[in-house]
DNA sequence: TAACTTCGTGCCGAGAGTACACTAACAAGT
DNA sequence: ACTTGTTAGTGTACTCTCGGCACGAAGTTA
Protein backbone atom coordinates (compact mmCIF):
# COMPACT_ATOMS: atom_id res chain seq x y z
CA UNK A 1 0.00 0.00 0.00
CA UNK A 2 1.17 3.31 -1.11
CA UNK A 3 2.06 5.89 1.62
CA UNK A 4 2.00 9.61 0.92
CA UNK A 5 5.12 11.68 1.71
CA UNK A 6 5.38 13.56 5.11
CA UNK A 7 6.70 16.68 4.03
CA UNK A 8 4.69 18.34 1.15
CA UNK A 9 3.19 21.59 1.12
CA UNK A 10 -0.17 20.08 0.27
CA UNK A 11 -2.44 17.01 1.50
CA UNK A 12 -2.08 14.16 -0.51
CA UNK A 13 -5.42 12.85 -2.25
CA UNK A 14 -7.41 10.16 -2.16
CA UNK A 15 -10.49 8.09 -3.25
CA UNK A 16 -12.79 5.67 -1.01
CA UNK A 17 -16.11 4.12 -2.12
CA UNK A 18 -19.09 2.44 -0.12
CA UNK A 19 -20.01 0.15 -2.43
CA UNK A 20 -23.94 -1.22 -1.85
CA UNK A 21 -25.08 -4.45 -3.08
CA UNK A 22 -28.66 -7.02 -1.87
CA UNK A 23 -27.32 -10.33 -0.94
CA UNK A 24 -29.85 -12.52 0.09
CA UNK A 25 -32.72 -10.06 0.92
CA UNK A 26 -30.33 -8.02 2.86
CA UNK A 27 -28.86 -4.53 2.26
CA UNK A 28 -24.76 -4.84 2.78
CA UNK A 29 -21.96 -2.18 1.99
CA UNK A 30 -18.20 -4.00 1.03
CA UNK A 31 -15.34 -3.61 3.63
CA UNK A 32 -12.13 -4.21 4.08
CA UNK A 33 -9.74 -4.95 6.60
CA UNK A 34 -7.15 -2.26 7.51
CA UNK A 35 -4.03 -2.88 8.92
CA UNK A 36 -1.59 0.09 9.31
CA UNK A 37 -0.41 0.15 13.17
CA UNK A 38 -0.44 1.99 15.39
CA UNK A 39 -3.65 3.97 14.57
CA UNK A 40 -5.55 1.63 12.58
CA UNK A 41 -5.90 -2.17 13.67
CA UNK A 42 -8.47 -4.93 13.31
CA UNK A 43 -10.42 -2.16 12.04
CA UNK A 44 -12.57 -2.28 8.71
CA UNK A 45 -12.93 0.57 6.46
CA UNK A 46 -13.90 0.97 2.54
CA UNK A 47 -12.14 0.41 -0.04
CA UNK A 48 -9.70 3.02 -1.59
CA UNK A 49 -6.33 4.53 -2.25
CA UNK A 50 -4.30 7.40 -3.34
CA UNK A 51 -4.94 9.47 -6.51
CA UNK A 52 -2.04 9.44 -8.44
CA UNK A 53 -0.81 12.99 -10.04
CA UNK A 54 -1.50 11.90 -13.52
CA UNK A 55 -5.19 10.70 -13.11
CA UNK A 56 -8.43 11.97 -12.40
CA UNK A 57 -10.42 10.93 -8.74
CA UNK A 58 -12.25 8.61 -11.33
CA UNK A 59 -9.55 7.07 -12.89
CA UNK A 60 -7.74 5.89 -9.65
CA UNK A 61 -11.08 4.72 -8.04
CA UNK A 62 -11.25 2.16 -10.79
CA UNK A 63 -7.53 1.66 -10.62
CA UNK A 64 -8.34 0.63 -6.95
CA UNK A 65 -11.44 -1.32 -7.72
CA UNK A 66 -9.78 -3.32 -10.49
CA UNK A 67 -7.19 -3.77 -8.20
CA UNK A 68 -8.45 -5.04 -4.99
CA UNK A 69 -11.66 -6.65 -6.22
CA UNK A 70 -12.91 -8.71 -9.05
CA UNK A 71 -16.15 -5.96 -8.99
CA UNK A 72 -18.00 -5.57 -12.46
CA UNK A 73 -20.21 -3.06 -14.00
CA UNK A 74 -20.86 -0.94 -10.73
CA UNK A 75 -23.05 2.07 -10.69
CA UNK A 76 -20.72 5.03 -9.31
CA UNK A 77 -21.48 8.66 -8.36
CA UNK A 78 -19.56 10.77 -6.73
CA UNK A 79 -20.39 11.62 -3.38
CA UNK A 80 -18.57 13.93 -0.59
CA UNK A 81 -15.23 15.52 -0.02
CA UNK A 82 -13.68 15.04 3.34
CA UNK A 83 -11.10 17.04 4.38
CA UNK A 84 -10.86 16.78 8.31
CA UNK A 85 -7.12 17.46 9.78
CA UNK A 86 -7.25 14.29 11.77
CA UNK A 87 -9.30 12.03 9.62
CA UNK A 88 -6.72 10.17 8.76
CA UNK A 89 -4.27 10.32 11.33
CA UNK A 90 -1.21 9.13 9.92
CA UNK A 91 -1.37 11.31 7.29
CA UNK A 92 -2.34 14.48 5.80
CA UNK A 93 -5.22 12.83 3.28
CA UNK A 94 -7.91 14.69 1.85
CA UNK A 95 -10.88 11.79 0.35
CA UNK A 96 -12.90 11.98 -2.50
CA UNK A 97 -15.66 9.53 -1.76
CA UNK A 98 -17.99 7.78 -3.55
CA UNK A 99 -21.43 6.09 -4.24
CA UNK A 100 -20.99 2.36 -5.63
CA UNK A 101 -24.14 -0.35 -6.34
CA UNK A 102 -23.55 -3.36 -8.10
CA UNK A 103 -26.38 -5.83 -8.94
CA UNK A 104 -27.30 -9.17 -7.15
CA UNK A 105 -26.55 -10.85 -10.47
CA UNK A 106 -23.12 -9.64 -10.57
CA UNK A 107 -20.56 -12.02 -8.96
CA UNK A 108 -20.72 -10.54 -5.89
CA UNK A 109 -19.97 -13.14 -3.36
CA UNK A 110 -16.46 -14.36 -4.37
CA UNK A 111 -14.50 -12.06 -2.47
CA UNK A 112 -11.11 -11.32 -2.37
CA UNK A 113 -9.32 -12.35 1.12
CA UNK A 114 -9.96 -9.21 3.56
CA UNK A 115 -13.09 -8.18 1.83
CA UNK A 116 -16.78 -8.75 2.98
CA UNK A 117 -20.13 -7.62 2.50
CA UNK A 118 -21.32 -6.51 5.67
CA UNK A 119 -25.48 -6.04 6.39
CA UNK A 120 -25.65 -2.18 6.88
CA UNK A 121 -27.66 -3.09 10.12
CA UNK A 122 -24.78 -4.60 11.50
CA UNK A 123 -21.96 -2.35 10.72
CA UNK A 124 -19.06 -1.79 13.00
CA UNK A 125 -17.68 1.16 13.78
CA UNK A 126 -14.82 1.87 10.88
CA UNK A 127 -11.69 3.41 10.25
CA UNK A 128 -10.81 6.39 9.61
CA UNK A 129 -14.39 9.11 9.47
CA UNK A 130 -15.70 6.25 7.27
CA UNK A 131 -18.62 5.58 9.53
CA UNK A 132 -19.57 9.53 8.49
CA UNK A 133 -18.63 8.22 4.88
CA UNK A 134 -21.16 5.85 5.03
CA UNK A 135 -23.99 7.19 6.96
CA UNK A 136 -23.53 9.98 3.71
CA UNK A 137 -23.53 7.54 1.58
CA UNK A 138 -26.40 5.26 2.90
CA UNK A 139 -28.78 9.12 2.96
CA UNK A 140 -27.83 9.97 -0.56
CA UNK A 141 -28.86 6.03 -1.33
CA UNK A 142 -32.17 6.38 0.10
CA UNK A 143 -32.78 9.89 -1.01
CA UNK A 144 -31.96 9.33 -4.72
CA UNK A 145 -34.31 5.83 -4.78
CA UNK A 146 -37.36 8.49 -3.76
CA UNK A 147 -36.96 10.50 -6.93
CA UNK A 148 -34.88 8.28 -9.80
CA UNK A 149 -34.74 5.09 -10.79
CA UNK A 150 -31.35 4.25 -9.28
CA UNK A 151 -32.81 1.06 -7.69
CA UNK A 152 -32.01 -0.52 -11.43
CA UNK A 153 -28.38 -0.94 -10.41
CA UNK A 154 -29.27 -2.79 -7.30
CA UNK A 155 -31.21 -5.35 -9.47
CA UNK A 156 -30.16 -7.97 -12.27
CA UNK A 157 -31.32 -6.80 -15.81
CA UNK A 158 -34.53 -8.29 -15.69
CA UNK A 159 -36.23 -8.48 -12.41
CA UNK A 160 -40.29 -9.15 -11.32
CA UNK A 161 -42.32 -6.58 -9.49
CA UNK A 162 -42.11 -7.66 -6.34
CA UNK A 163 -38.77 -7.76 -6.05
CA UNK A 164 -38.23 -4.31 -7.54
CA UNK A 165 -40.95 -3.06 -4.46
CA UNK A 166 -38.84 -5.21 -2.40
CA UNK A 167 -35.62 -3.31 -2.93
CA UNK A 168 -37.60 -0.02 -2.32
CA UNK A 169 -39.11 -1.84 1.06
CA UNK A 170 -35.24 -2.70 2.66
CA UNK A 171 -34.09 0.55 1.89
CA UNK A 172 -36.50 2.79 3.00
CA UNK A 173 -37.45 -0.04 6.26
CA UNK A 174 -41.56 0.59 5.14
CA UNK A 175 -44.32 -1.39 3.52
CA UNK A 176 -45.52 -0.57 0.59
CA UNK A 177 -48.74 -1.51 -1.26
CA UNK A 178 -48.52 -4.04 -3.75
CA UNK A 179 -51.27 -2.89 -6.32
CA UNK A 180 -50.16 1.07 -5.38
CA UNK A 181 -46.21 0.40 -5.91
CA UNK A 182 -47.29 -1.18 -9.42
CA UNK A 183 -49.61 1.47 -10.27
CA UNK A 184 -47.15 4.33 -9.80
CA UNK A 185 -44.13 2.37 -11.24
CA UNK A 186 -46.37 1.44 -14.90
CA UNK A 187 -47.76 5.18 -14.70
CA UNK A 188 -44.32 6.41 -15.13
CA UNK A 189 -43.47 4.16 -18.15
CA UNK A 190 -39.83 3.62 -17.27
CA UNK A 191 -39.86 -0.26 -17.21
CA UNK A 192 -41.29 -2.69 -20.11
CA UNK A 193 -42.35 -6.46 -19.61
CA UNK A 194 -40.18 -8.42 -21.44
CA UNK A 195 -42.36 -11.30 -22.29
CA UNK A 196 -40.01 -13.91 -20.56
CA UNK A 197 -41.33 -14.99 -16.92
CA UNK A 198 -39.70 -16.53 -13.48
CA UNK A 199 -38.72 -20.11 -13.79
CA UNK A 200 -38.16 -22.94 -11.42
CA UNK A 201 -40.26 -21.72 -8.94
CA UNK A 202 -42.77 -23.78 -6.64
CA UNK A 203 -45.78 -21.30 -6.87
CA UNK A 204 -47.12 -19.02 -9.76
CA UNK A 205 -44.25 -17.37 -12.20
CA UNK A 206 -43.98 -14.01 -11.78
CA UNK A 207 -43.38 -11.54 -15.48
CA UNK A 208 -39.67 -10.59 -16.07
CA UNK A 209 -39.61 -6.80 -16.26
CA UNK A 210 -36.73 -4.63 -17.70
CA UNK A 211 -35.95 -0.92 -17.30
CA UNK A 212 -36.20 0.79 -20.38
CA UNK A 213 -32.66 2.73 -20.13
CA UNK A 214 -29.72 1.32 -18.07
CA UNK A 215 -29.03 5.25 -17.93
CA UNK A 216 -30.42 6.65 -14.47
CA UNK A 217 -33.95 8.68 -14.79
CA UNK A 218 -35.26 11.49 -12.45
CA UNK A 219 -39.14 10.21 -11.55
CA UNK A 220 -40.77 10.80 -8.43
CA UNK A 221 -41.37 7.23 -7.36
CA UNK A 222 -41.80 6.98 -3.97
CA UNK A 223 -43.91 10.12 -2.11
CA UNK B 1 -1.28 34.34 -5.87
CA UNK B 2 -0.17 31.53 -4.58
CA UNK B 3 1.11 29.01 -7.19
CA UNK B 4 1.15 25.06 -6.84
CA UNK B 5 4.82 23.18 -6.68
CA UNK B 6 5.60 22.03 -9.91
CA UNK B 7 7.29 18.14 -9.22
CA UNK B 8 5.04 16.48 -5.77
CA UNK B 9 3.59 13.16 -6.72
CA UNK B 10 0.58 14.41 -5.74
CA UNK B 11 -1.83 17.50 -7.43
CA UNK B 12 -2.04 20.54 -5.60
CA UNK B 13 -5.91 20.91 -4.10
CA UNK B 14 -7.93 24.23 -4.50
CA UNK B 15 -11.25 25.38 -3.64
CA UNK B 16 -13.58 27.34 -5.82
CA UNK B 17 -16.70 29.01 -5.19
CA UNK B 18 -19.94 29.81 -7.40
CA UNK B 19 -21.51 32.64 -5.55
CA UNK B 20 -25.46 33.47 -6.43
CA UNK B 21 -27.08 36.70 -4.85
CA UNK B 22 -30.46 38.43 -6.41
CA UNK B 23 -29.69 41.71 -7.58
CA UNK B 24 -32.44 44.30 -8.56
CA UNK B 25 -34.72 41.25 -9.58
CA UNK B 26 -31.73 39.20 -11.51
CA UNK B 27 -30.20 36.15 -10.28
CA UNK B 28 -25.94 37.15 -10.54
CA UNK B 29 -23.20 35.08 -9.81
CA UNK B 30 -19.55 36.40 -8.58
CA UNK B 31 -16.84 36.38 -10.68
CA UNK B 32 -13.26 37.49 -10.51
CA UNK B 33 -10.75 38.70 -13.55
CA UNK B 34 -8.28 36.06 -13.99
CA UNK B 35 -4.79 37.31 -15.01
CA UNK B 36 -2.28 33.63 -15.40
CA UNK B 37 -0.48 34.18 -18.82
CA UNK B 38 -0.44 32.36 -21.13
CA UNK B 39 -3.33 30.11 -20.66
CA UNK B 40 -5.38 32.52 -18.90
CA UNK B 41 -5.95 36.11 -19.88
CA UNK B 42 -8.93 38.40 -20.28
CA UNK B 43 -10.97 36.08 -19.24
CA UNK B 44 -13.56 35.69 -15.67
CA UNK B 45 -13.60 32.77 -13.24
CA UNK B 46 -15.24 32.17 -10.11
CA UNK B 47 -13.40 33.16 -6.69
CA UNK B 48 -11.38 30.58 -4.71
CA UNK B 49 -7.66 29.46 -4.23
CA UNK B 50 -5.15 26.60 -2.98
CA UNK B 51 -5.76 24.71 -0.11
CA UNK B 52 -2.54 24.41 2.42
CA UNK B 53 -1.58 21.26 4.14
CA UNK B 54 -2.99 22.10 8.00
CA UNK B 55 -6.50 23.39 6.94
CA UNK B 56 -9.63 21.83 5.92
CA UNK B 57 -11.82 22.72 2.62
CA UNK B 58 -14.07 24.56 4.18
CA UNK B 59 -11.38 26.67 6.47
CA UNK B 60 -9.21 27.77 2.68
CA UNK B 61 -12.55 28.44 1.34
CA UNK B 62 -12.98 30.96 4.34
CA UNK B 63 -9.58 32.47 4.21
CA UNK B 64 -9.65 32.52 0.24
CA UNK B 65 -13.28 34.79 1.42
CA UNK B 66 -12.00 37.04 3.91
CA UNK B 67 -9.36 37.92 1.78
CA UNK B 68 -10.68 38.31 -1.66
CA UNK B 69 -14.22 39.58 -0.59
CA UNK B 70 -15.99 41.46 2.20
CA UNK B 71 -18.83 39.30 1.77
CA UNK B 72 -20.55 38.16 5.08
CA UNK B 73 -22.81 35.23 6.32
CA UNK B 74 -23.02 33.29 3.26
CA UNK B 75 -24.84 30.21 3.21
CA UNK B 76 -22.34 27.99 1.85
CA UNK B 77 -22.42 23.87 0.40
CA UNK B 78 -20.50 21.65 -0.90
CA UNK B 79 -20.83 20.99 -4.55
CA UNK B 80 -18.29 18.94 -6.51
CA UNK B 81 -14.73 17.45 -6.80
CA UNK B 82 -13.47 18.34 -10.15
CA UNK B 83 -10.35 16.18 -10.76
CA UNK B 84 -9.57 16.34 -14.95
CA UNK B 85 -6.31 16.62 -15.46
CA UNK B 86 -6.24 19.23 -17.94
CA UNK B 87 -8.83 21.12 -15.88
CA UNK B 88 -6.07 23.92 -14.89
CA UNK B 89 -3.65 24.13 -17.72
CA UNK B 90 -0.42 25.33 -15.57
CA UNK B 91 -0.70 22.84 -12.82
CA UNK B 92 -2.18 19.90 -11.22
CA UNK B 93 -5.18 20.79 -9.40
CA UNK B 94 -7.76 19.06 -8.15
CA UNK B 95 -10.35 21.43 -7.26
CA UNK B 96 -13.49 21.11 -4.53
CA UNK B 97 -16.24 23.37 -5.25
CA UNK B 98 -18.59 25.15 -3.34
CA UNK B 99 -22.48 26.90 -3.40
CA UNK B 100 -22.85 29.73 -1.98
CA UNK B 101 -25.87 32.29 -1.67
CA UNK B 102 -25.66 35.49 -0.07
CA UNK B 103 -29.12 37.89 1.22
CA UNK B 104 -29.86 40.90 -0.58
CA UNK B 105 -29.44 42.55 2.07
CA UNK B 106 -26.36 41.87 2.79
CA UNK B 107 -23.82 44.81 1.37
CA UNK B 108 -23.53 42.99 -2.22
CA UNK B 109 -23.00 45.84 -4.04
CA UNK B 110 -19.27 47.01 -2.77
CA UNK B 111 -17.26 44.71 -4.28
CA UNK B 112 -13.59 44.85 -4.65
CA UNK B 113 -11.86 45.78 -7.90
CA UNK B 114 -11.45 42.84 -10.57
CA UNK B 115 -15.32 41.22 -8.87
CA UNK B 116 -17.98 41.90 -10.10
CA UNK B 117 -22.10 40.42 -10.37
CA UNK B 118 -22.83 38.77 -13.72
CA UNK B 119 -26.45 37.76 -14.81
CA UNK B 120 -26.40 34.11 -14.93
CA UNK B 121 -28.14 34.78 -18.52
CA UNK B 122 -24.99 36.79 -19.66
CA UNK B 123 -22.46 34.67 -18.34
CA UNK B 124 -19.32 34.39 -20.18
CA UNK B 125 -17.24 31.47 -20.85
CA UNK B 126 -15.09 31.25 -17.70
CA UNK B 127 -11.26 30.33 -17.11
CA UNK B 128 -10.68 26.63 -16.13
CA UNK B 129 -13.81 24.30 -15.89
CA UNK B 130 -15.84 26.99 -14.64
CA UNK B 131 -18.37 26.77 -16.90
CA UNK B 132 -18.93 23.21 -16.17
CA UNK B 133 -18.83 24.38 -12.16
CA UNK B 134 -21.25 27.08 -12.66
CA UNK B 135 -23.67 24.52 -14.59
CA UNK B 136 -23.43 21.86 -11.49
CA UNK B 137 -23.90 24.83 -9.43
CA UNK B 138 -27.26 26.50 -10.86
CA UNK B 139 -28.51 22.76 -11.37
CA UNK B 140 -28.29 22.23 -7.93
CA UNK B 141 -29.65 25.37 -6.79
CA UNK B 142 -32.46 24.68 -8.43
CA UNK B 143 -33.43 21.28 -7.75
CA UNK B 144 -32.70 22.03 -4.34
CA UNK B 145 -35.05 24.93 -4.00
CA UNK B 146 -37.69 22.47 -4.84
CA UNK B 147 -37.34 20.10 -1.98
CA UNK B 148 -35.69 22.45 0.73
CA UNK B 149 -36.27 26.45 2.25
CA UNK B 150 -33.06 27.30 0.38
CA UNK B 151 -35.05 30.20 -1.20
CA UNK B 152 -35.02 31.94 2.80
CA UNK B 153 -30.61 32.88 2.38
CA UNK B 154 -31.42 34.86 -0.75
CA UNK B 155 -33.48 36.96 0.67
CA UNK B 156 -33.24 39.13 3.75
CA UNK B 157 -34.39 37.82 6.90
CA UNK B 158 -38.01 40.08 6.91
CA UNK B 159 -39.56 39.66 3.63
CA UNK B 160 -43.13 39.87 1.94
CA UNK B 161 -44.37 36.84 0.42
CA UNK B 162 -44.52 38.35 -3.24
CA UNK B 163 -40.71 38.72 -2.94
CA UNK B 164 -40.16 34.75 -1.98
CA UNK B 165 -42.57 34.27 -4.48
CA UNK B 166 -40.30 36.09 -6.83
CA UNK B 167 -37.43 33.88 -5.74
CA UNK B 168 -39.15 30.86 -7.15
CA UNK B 169 -39.78 32.60 -10.24
CA UNK B 170 -36.83 34.06 -10.97
CA UNK B 171 -34.97 30.59 -11.07
CA UNK B 172 -37.27 28.26 -11.86
CA UNK B 173 -38.28 30.96 -15.21
CA UNK B 174 -41.91 29.80 -14.27
CA UNK B 175 -44.81 31.44 -13.21
CA UNK B 176 -46.50 30.99 -10.24
CA UNK B 177 -50.55 31.28 -9.50
CA UNK B 178 -50.05 33.97 -6.25
CA UNK B 179 -52.71 32.53 -4.38
CA UNK B 180 -51.94 29.04 -4.91
CA UNK B 181 -48.07 29.57 -3.51
CA UNK B 182 -49.49 31.54 -0.40
CA UNK B 183 -51.88 28.54 0.38
CA UNK B 184 -49.44 26.20 -0.09
CA UNK B 185 -46.20 27.59 1.69
CA UNK B 186 -48.37 28.85 4.49
CA UNK B 187 -49.85 25.28 4.61
CA UNK B 188 -45.84 24.57 5.34
CA UNK B 189 -45.42 25.96 8.13
CA UNK B 190 -41.95 27.55 7.56
CA UNK B 191 -42.69 31.14 7.92
CA UNK B 192 -44.75 33.91 10.11
CA UNK B 193 -45.51 36.89 10.15
CA UNK B 194 -43.29 39.47 11.95
CA UNK B 195 -46.60 41.91 12.07
CA UNK B 196 -44.18 44.85 10.49
CA UNK B 197 -44.99 46.33 7.34
CA UNK B 198 -43.52 47.21 4.70
CA UNK B 199 -42.98 51.63 4.90
CA UNK B 200 -42.24 53.74 2.11
CA UNK B 201 -44.38 51.84 -0.65
CA UNK B 202 -45.91 54.00 -3.14
CA UNK B 203 -48.84 51.40 -3.17
CA UNK B 204 -50.55 48.76 -0.64
CA UNK B 205 -47.71 47.87 1.72
CA UNK B 206 -47.42 44.08 2.42
CA UNK B 207 -46.85 42.06 5.18
CA UNK B 208 -43.31 41.39 6.68
CA UNK B 209 -42.49 37.55 7.34
CA UNK B 210 -39.50 35.64 8.19
CA UNK B 211 -38.63 32.26 8.43
CA UNK B 212 -39.07 30.01 11.58
CA UNK B 213 -35.96 28.65 11.96
CA UNK B 214 -32.28 29.59 10.04
CA UNK B 215 -31.61 26.55 9.22
CA UNK B 216 -32.23 24.25 5.53
CA UNK B 217 -35.42 22.56 6.29
CA UNK B 218 -36.63 19.72 3.56
CA UNK B 219 -40.28 19.80 2.39
CA UNK B 220 -41.30 19.78 -1.52
CA UNK B 221 -42.26 23.61 -1.67
CA UNK B 222 -42.69 23.03 -5.14
CA UNK B 223 -44.12 20.26 -7.40
C1' DT C 1 -57.40 -33.25 -6.59
C1' DA C 2 -56.55 -30.74 -2.53
C1' DA C 3 -53.45 -27.65 -0.26
C1' DC C 4 -50.14 -24.11 -0.56
C1' DT C 5 -47.80 -20.08 -2.25
C1' DT C 6 -47.12 -16.00 -4.84
C1' DC C 7 -49.01 -13.33 -8.91
C1' DG C 8 -51.90 -9.93 -10.57
C1' DT C 9 -55.79 -6.83 -10.64
C1' DG C 10 -60.06 -2.24 -9.46
C1' DC C 11 -62.67 0.67 -6.80
C1' DC C 12 -63.56 4.36 -3.84
C1' DG C 13 -62.86 8.14 -0.67
C1' DA C 14 -59.77 11.89 0.87
C1' DG C 15 -56.68 15.27 0.21
C1' DA C 16 -53.71 18.04 -2.73
C1' DG C 17 -53.06 20.56 -6.89
C1' DT C 18 -54.68 23.90 -10.25
C1' DA C 19 -57.22 27.44 -12.44
C1' DC C 20 -59.31 31.68 -11.80
C1' DA C 21 -61.14 37.52 -10.36
C1' DC C 22 -62.26 40.89 -7.37
C1' DT C 23 -61.88 44.17 -3.32
C1' DA C 24 -58.55 46.65 -0.10
C1' DA C 25 -54.90 49.82 0.98
C1' DC C 26 -51.83 53.21 0.04
C1' DA C 27 -49.56 57.25 -2.71
C1' DA C 28 -49.61 60.77 -6.05
C1' DG C 29 -51.62 63.97 -8.98
C1' DT C 30 -55.45 66.88 -10.17
C1' DA D 1 -61.44 65.52 -1.71
C1' DC D 2 -61.57 62.71 -5.41
C1' DT D 3 -59.68 60.13 -9.16
C1' DT D 4 -56.04 57.14 -10.80
C1' DG D 5 -52.53 53.77 -10.48
C1' DT D 6 -50.31 50.04 -8.32
C1' DT D 7 -49.68 46.09 -5.52
C1' DA D 8 -51.71 43.27 -1.44
C1' DG D 9 -54.62 39.92 -0.03
C1' DT D 10 -58.27 36.47 -0.26
C1' DG D 11 -61.99 31.66 -1.63
C1' DT D 12 -64.19 28.40 -4.53
C1' DA D 13 -64.80 24.66 -7.69
C1' DC D 14 -62.85 21.10 -10.35
C1' DT D 15 -59.48 17.50 -11.27
C1' DC D 16 -56.24 14.27 -10.28
C1' DT D 17 -53.27 11.70 -7.48
C1' DC D 18 -52.62 9.07 -3.29
C1' DG D 19 -53.70 5.54 -0.23
C1' DG D 20 -56.34 1.94 1.70
C1' DC D 21 -58.29 -2.38 0.85
C1' DA D 22 -59.64 -8.35 -0.93
C1' DC D 23 -59.92 -11.97 -3.97
C1' DG D 24 -59.51 -15.06 -8.07
C1' DA D 25 -55.55 -17.04 -11.04
C1' DA D 26 -51.53 -19.83 -11.95
C1' DG D 27 -48.27 -22.67 -10.76
C1' DT D 28 -45.99 -26.64 -7.52
C1' DT D 29 -46.12 -30.36 -4.27
C1' DA D 30 -48.03 -34.20 -1.74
Amino acid sequence: MKQAPANTRFAAVAVDIVIFTIIDDVLCVLLGIVDRPPHYQNIEACIGGLVEVNETTEAALHRHLQTKTTLQNLYIEQLYTFSEIERDKRNRVISVSYLGLVRQSEDVTSLPEGLRWCPVHELPKLAYDHSDMFAVAYSRLKGKLAYTTIAQFLLPKTFTLTELQRVYELITGAHIDKRNFRKKLLSLDVVKETGRMQEGMKNRPAALYTFKTTKLVELPLLT
